[in-house]
DNA sequence: GTCTATATCTTGATAGAC
DNA sequence: GTCTATCAAGATATAGAC
């Protein structure tokens, strides 16, 4: 993404790419086979390596950059009609457990499961996923300092937003629950509430 | 541990538990292999099937729960002694981003990276993970309703503050900063500081 | 109980016919 | 470009000598 580089729009590489993410939100990084994938994207085993050179490291990378692209769509247009900062976080987060539930607790985030397993095994896949966050992160600092938090804080702000939703996926997918989606909402927004405040 | 039922104290398979841990948290599940586990322990690889004939599966189940125990030991210790519970909890994150930069970034939860990858894909290790996160939840919640938390919004404020420390893991590992933790400690001072206040 | 050798299966990846 | 057959290496698990 970062470079423009054209990507293809084929359709049957779409449909792997597209399995990928399915599969990796749920069995993760190592534990999905490249048979698996291809079967899971109606796509004759062969087409993968005609499409990915790189194997499962290069699949494995798109993944993670153009899911990483279509969710910052959509916490964008989740987000961005609000001018009530604290509501948007609120609204946000009960909307992520409604998605929790709908998935049967696989994860709503499509990379995180992934990010774990990689985060001290492949340094490539890693920094995809760093940037990942990154960009989510940005576009939230920048939302908050808009609404009203102090720039010196809203990256602060943004991160901690982040990273309460990911950890409250984790419970929640754990004990098949969405409830700590649920009370994560509340405790985002006295987050957001204590940032405006200025503390 | 919840049965009573004894644990072997042997030495070899102790050390095979220790190295199983260790890998856990860096490889993940099904990125570590047995073989690799028992090189590591420095015990033959057959001890692994005659004191776990149950193989990975129950390997996996003992390290979830017995590291579980462990590390809410080290909660406990480490918030006991404070009076002020916006203390404790800010206090308990400068620590973990210690952690986090002492083990060079592998996950310092011991279960995070197993919990993420075994949700949607072996029911009886979701289990454990659910029990063990459920057990620190616990503590975490008498320990804030001691401290002044009413005991409707203990729980909940409980659970985010896990929700954060875990999310902040995740993102910390990501991009191999401390920054995410330290942010993360202002920001479940907060959490702490508006449930106190009643909201 | 310790340790080695092996069975069986699956993995990621490649070669080559069509 | 599509698809199949196959490779070498890895996995989990087992058998059996000592």
């Amino acid at each position: 993404m970062s470079d423009g580089k054209a990507i293809s729009t084929h359709e049957t590489r779409q449909r792997i790419v597209k399995a990928g993410t399915e599969l990796f939100r749920r069995s993760g990084y190592t534990g999905t086979g490249m048979k698996q994938i291809a079967e899971a994207a109606g796509a004759p085993f062969g087409s993968i390596y005609h499409f990915f050179p790189g194997g499962k490291a290069q699949l494995g990378e798109e993944v993670i950059r153009t899911s990483g692209a279509v969710y910052l769509g959509l916490v964008t247009a989740l987000t961005a009609p609000y001018e009530d900062r604290v509501a948007a976080t609120a609204d946000a987060f009960a909307a992520a457990a409604g998605t929790l539930a709908e998935l049967d607790f696989a994860d709503p985030c499509p990379i995180a499961t992934v990010a774990m397993e990689v985060a001290s095994t492949n340094e490539a896949l890693r920094q995809a996923t760093s940037e990942v966050f990154d960009s989510w992160i940005e576009y939230l600092a920048a939302y908050y300092a808009q609404g009203g938090v102090p720039e010196s804080a809203a990256r602060e702000t943004a991160g901690s937003v982040i990273a309460l939703l990911e950890g409250a996926f984790m419970l929640g997918r754990a004990a098949r629950s969405t409830e700590p989606v649920r009370a994560a909402g509340t405790a985002a927004a006295a987050i957001v509430r204590a940032a405006l405040a200025g503390q």
